[in-house]
DNA sequence: GTGGTGGAGGTTGTATGATAAGTTGAGCCC
DNA sequence: GGGCTCAACTTATCATACAACCTCCACCAC
């Protein structure tokens, strides 16, 4: 009687690991949406448990939406749900989807400026700055540049004083940030770029450090409708 | 032996009207958050179905994360899970948490307003105006004006031709609409007040309507500033 | 050969009984 | 009163049995 044939039992209870062990499978690849899992009198056998825990076990799986037993024909993986996020990127093929975001972003990002220019506080203002510097040692020590100039946004979003703006950020970085990595390139971005990216972020930084709301909307209208045109011209490879 | 207590059995079999009657009940307070259930010797009787559907039944709400069967103890309901909407109004009661959410709308829309200036097709140009025309009649129908409010701020961003607009707008209307009755109120609101709130949305709308994206951007900060203060100064009653 | 039909075997759904293991609270002992 | 024991209750797991249902193959009629 072989006993747990999946490496990971942990959890306390025989149902608990026979769903690990059946989600992790489902997870994946083993079995695909429209699969027919094994019948539970194999699963019964594979897992050294009784039907009972099996039972339950697909009971919980398909509580989860992952599994839909059919009486008589077998347990079948579902397709997994669309997902719902709200600002998903439906197809990161369509170079409109990114667009379209980048322009949502636009309208946040220019008022995160202008509020921030009038209500940072010093030690905001400092994290700004600080963020600033991120992007160019990054660049130079050849990390990963994305993290950075995300930094720079978000302590700009930060200094709104209006915790909404970042959340607005993290929720959109979700779901553009996976291919904005192909904009920028996980390969070193080219250091002129990085100049390039680093003066605007400079220039945003000044505004709002001088408290000069609408210079400080400006720089950050430029930066991303740069950000906009850099990509279009990246698509244009 | 009484069968099905709860009035409800819908489900093709008897593990789905089981889960269903409990995770009514949940939801209806008549088991709160670390109230035990029922025994499964109970249930089975009440419910006049074996241990095994009851069992299952369970193993179901444990995967939705809706209760958590102690060995030895019995089964106890958990705390509602955090709700983890992006932009979710943690608690209605801080004001705060509301000028937050319309100071992020007024960054949104003030960049649609501006870009439905430019882009809207007279198709758009025509479904403004109506929208715009929708909120005096309400008013004067003694109608709720709330839709007819949310339904120009949906026209308008539909003008941008950019769908992430519309999509920002009913993201933050699930979180905001509840409340914004407070705001305006759910009893008829005052004539001046639907007059003013119809002046100002006309007038984005013919900043629209001529293309003017500046005027249309001015307006519709216009439009939104004000709500904020009506807003403030409801709140101080 | 082709098409329909029946049934056998496999599969899930439900019921029942039994045992193990953990929790709890009442009552006893000191 | 404080600590201990234990009985009663509860969930966890196993085993067995039967009902309802689905699939597919073999057989049969044409």
């Amino acid at each position: 009687m072989a006993k747990t044939a999946s490496p990971r039992a942990r959890s306390r209870n025989l149902v608990g690991g026979l769903v690990d062990a059946l989600r992790a499978e489902i997870a994946d690849g083993t079995f695909e949406a429209g699969d027919k899992l094994p019948s539970e009198a194999r699963l019964t056998e594979r897992f050294g448990v009784s039907r009972t825990v099996v039972r339950e076990a697909i009971a919980g799986l398909r509580a989860d939406g992952l599994v839909a037993p059919r009486q008589g024909a077998g347990v079948f993986v579902l397709e997994p749900p669309e997902v719902t996020t709200p600002f998903h990127l439906a197809d990161y093929e369509r170079i409109s989807s990114v667009i379209e975001m980048l322009e949502l972003r636009v309208a946040v990002e220019m008022e995160a400026a202008s509020l921030a220019a009038v209500r940072r506080s010093p030690q905001q203002e400092e994290a700004i700055f600080e963020a600033a510097a991120l992007l160019p040692r990054h660049a130079a020590e050849g990390r990963p540049t994305k993290e950075a100039d995300l930094a720079f946004h978000l302590a700009m979003a930060d200094a709104t004083n209006n915790p909404r703006f970042r959340e607005f950020l993290e929720v959109l970085g979700l779901s553009m940030i996976p291919r904005a990595a192909l904009t920028i390139g996980d390969a070193p971005s080219p250091p002129d770029y990085i100049d390039l990216l680093s003066a605007e972020h400079s220039r945003i930084a000044e505004a709002i450090s001088a408290g000069d709301s609408e210079a400080a909307r400006g720089a950050a209208q430029a930066h991303l409708r740069n950000s906009m045109a850099r990509y279009r011209e990246y698509i244009r490879r």
